[in-house]
DNA sequence: GAAGATTGATTCGTCAATCTTT
DNA sequence: AAAGATTGACGAATCAATCTTC
């Protein structure tokens, strides 16, 4: 009788699979997205994030915590998509420290372009599963993104 | 009436949450296992890839296919882990353009031990989730895992 | 010539330190 | 002193080119 140990547990492999098919997906569709609209995933993620946000601006550190980056990184990110002239950076008149991000007149078309060939990638991807398999789906993923390692 | 775009797809929503999801746990999950077990996730994975294997060894081409790494990718990964001792890298005897990954005796603990406080962490992750929640969301994200942009 | 693996150049994000404003 | 943002040094993966073996 062959011994159990952690390593044969469930969890390992339910977590596993997240991380591999968010592996391979965001290879897929990263790969076509940048193919097909000309930008990278995370830009799009960015353009989305401020597109759908109140005001159409996000804060340098609110852009962070939604896009899952350290502010770092989203500095030198919007460092390059300003460099691209997608997004701007706008001073906040009421608290000097902070920074808001506005997409600009060809930022919001690159949204839009974005979105339509990457929504098409989706259908695909999610082709097989039926309406309620994607709700469940959905809802799984939304309890899962908010958890936190106490 | 606001007009609808791609950008108001839920696929675009659902996918975000995958992502979502994915970088959030990866990075308290990946912080917890090294100030835990020393090692980063991918290490983890790495170990636990091997340990699952076929005769407990995997070529450089599977392991990078499994981790979804490129071949690049994960002859630098090895590397570090064949400097750490996790790791060894053995010829194979039919073929002799391939290598084969196997887990050196320090390599097996580090598994084990890693894998122990992985599946405690999972535990809290995954506490709110019912048996038949988890069930579901393990055969969605073993499906997903398998799609292939055409 | 194709497949498996490695290497050089580059890109992108992290961490820790720093600067400014509150 | 704490919060928001940026910067320098660094780590890890990618791509394209290369080498070896089939």
């Amino acid at each position: 009788m062959a011994q159990v140990t952690a390593v044969d547990e469930p969890l390992l492999t339910t977590f596993g699979r997240l991380v591999e098919a968010h592996g391979r997906l965001n290879k897929q569709l990263g790969r076509s997205l940048e193919a097909q609209a000309g930008i990278p995933y995370t830009w799009f993620e960015v353009l989305l994030r401020i597109g759908r946000s109140e005001g159409s601006r996000l804060s340098m550190s609110a852009l962070a915590e939604q896009v899952v980056l350290t502010s770092g990184g989203v500095t030198r990110l919007v460092d390059r998509m300003i460099e691209a002239e997608l997004v701007q950076r706008v001073p906040c008149p009421s608290d000097r420290r902070v920074w808001f991000v506005t997409l600009t007149e060809p930022g919001e078309a690159a949204l839009s372009r974005a979105a339509t060939v990457h929504v098409e990638d989706l259908k695909q991807v999610f082709r097989a599963f039926s309406e309620p398999d994607l709700r469940r789906l959905d809802t799984l993923l939304d309890r899962l993104r908010e958890v936190r390692l106490t």
